[in-house]
DNA sequence: ACGCTTTTGTGAACGAATGCACAAAGTCAC
DNA sequence: GTGACTTTGTGCATTCGTTCACAAAAGCGT
């Protein structure tokens, strides 16, 4: 039976993708002191439609009070549960190049129970370096950080050449989720999970719609310099 | 009729995020030698099945041969001009701190088309020090580079709370496509397009599906340490 | 106590994307 | 030239995601 609210196995990837955005706004609002917010608020504050946003939340239970909305911190409390932000993710950067200090240096892990527990670079000259509190480590220090500090989260920051064989040795260290920066497709066995931030593809993304807009602005008259429609 | 050849207004935006990954493959091949793809290769290089491959492919046109599969020069040339790539996208950088850094000094851009014209921040303790050769400039020069430059892609690397700003006042000048790093949600006119790259949700729905893992080996027996399933 | 207002949660319709399976169209060997 | 073989391009079924629209549920004022 599907009546059973406790029957949350198998939220859509597309609403777990959403959640953190939701998180972020009630956060927001808790900060400015609001306790309460309507599904019509959230989603605005969210950049989705209230239908999708409620539907969303359904998946997850139903913690919101008809005629009134949902008590911002429970909800961001449900939220935070659901994606396994109740408990600290030790994470481990791998590449201490330009990309790798800017993360290492970056305070947005902290907020949100991510703790970044080890650098890992090749290169024997970073080795011992200090970059933003924590000494640069080399890669076979890695099977010891999955087994004293329970590292399940890895990020690759190397060049791209360098990135399959980092993620090898991360897997084979049992780490099972990797972020990686890297311009390039990264093969892993079952169980494990990649996500790739690419800059690059997002770039030419926006280049493929501006290129649209051009062409449609001048099919309608090469006058028309404003916004097409 | 649909069965004009050149009727490819409207490709799908799943097609479209893809087709960025597919030209790095191609790129890969080139570099390799290799002269010719069948959409088996290709689909294995690029991380997806090769049905899915030919489908998105068929939508910008018949490049392919039967029998044979499809000449790597060509295909990435077609895929090159249909994400306008055969042009120029002059890139302007707001924001010169960690992240404003290491993007100032990544290469990643050049290799596509895609040239970074100018570093902004309102720092004015940052004004004129160079970054990777090119000096900071104050915001008030944003109209300048739309009008001299044909800037229309604009990244945003600043602190979330001073996004929004930033954004207006880049639509305002007259960029109408935006990269976001800032974690936080954007609003925009119509005829303007965002794209947001954050590693925090990235991480958080890493966080859920690691969590997922890990309740369901936990359920099939504490003992079991390897890869669920 | 009761009806009025507000807002949730969700069934049902719709639309987009994926995967399957194969006919059509080409190559190549001989 | 012909037939066997290979691989594309696509119609169709299916799955996944979004939007619509409203009944059910809760608060509130009187
Ligand atoms: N710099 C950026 O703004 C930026 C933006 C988007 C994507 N990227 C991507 O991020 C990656 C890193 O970029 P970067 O600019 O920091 O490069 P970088 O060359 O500055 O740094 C790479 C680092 O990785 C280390 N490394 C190389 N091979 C390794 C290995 N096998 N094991 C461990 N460490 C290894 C090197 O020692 C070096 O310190 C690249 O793939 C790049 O395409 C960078
Ligand atoms: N550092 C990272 O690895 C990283 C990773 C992901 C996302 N981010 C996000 O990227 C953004 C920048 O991060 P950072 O670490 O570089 O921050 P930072 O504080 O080091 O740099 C911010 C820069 O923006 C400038 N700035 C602030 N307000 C401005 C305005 N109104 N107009 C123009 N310039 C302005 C500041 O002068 C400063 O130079 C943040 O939103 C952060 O959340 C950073």
């Amino acid at each position: 039976m599907t009546a059973d609210p406790s029957a949350r196995r198998g939220i859509p990837d597309a609403t777990v993708a959403r959640l953190p955005e939701y998180l972020r706004a009630l956060t927001g609002f808790a900060e400015r002191g609001i306790t309460s917010v309507s599904s019509e608020e959230l989603a605005a504050a969210s950049g989705v439609r209230s239908a999708k946003l409620r539907k969303d939340l359904s998946h997850l239970g139903s913690y919101g009070v008809r005629g009134v909305g949902y008590e911002v911190d429970h909800l961001a409390y449900q939220i935070s549960r659901e994606l396994g932000l109740t408990q600290d993710w030790p994470v481990a950067i791998v590449g201490m190049g330009n990309l790798g200090h800017a993360l290492a240096a970056y305070s947005g892990f902290a907020t949100r129970g991510f703790r970044v527990v080890a650098l890992l670079d090749q290169d024997e000259a970073l080795h011992g370096q200090q970059i933003a509190g924590l000494p640069v480590r080399p890669m076979d220090t890695l099977d010891a950080l999955v087994a004293e500090e329970g590292l399940a989260i890895g990020v690759i920051a190397t060049p791209a050449g360098s990135a399959q064989d980092v993620c090898d040795q991360l897997v084979a260290a049992g780490v099972s989720s990797i972020l990686n920066f890297a311009p390039c497709v990264l093969v892993v066995p079952d169980g494990v999970d990649v996500r790739k931030v690419d800059l690059s593809t997002e770039l030419q993304i926006l280049a493929f719609h501006e290129q649209r807009k051009a062409l449609a602005s001048a099919a309608l008259g090469p006058v028309a310099k404003g916004v097409a429609k």
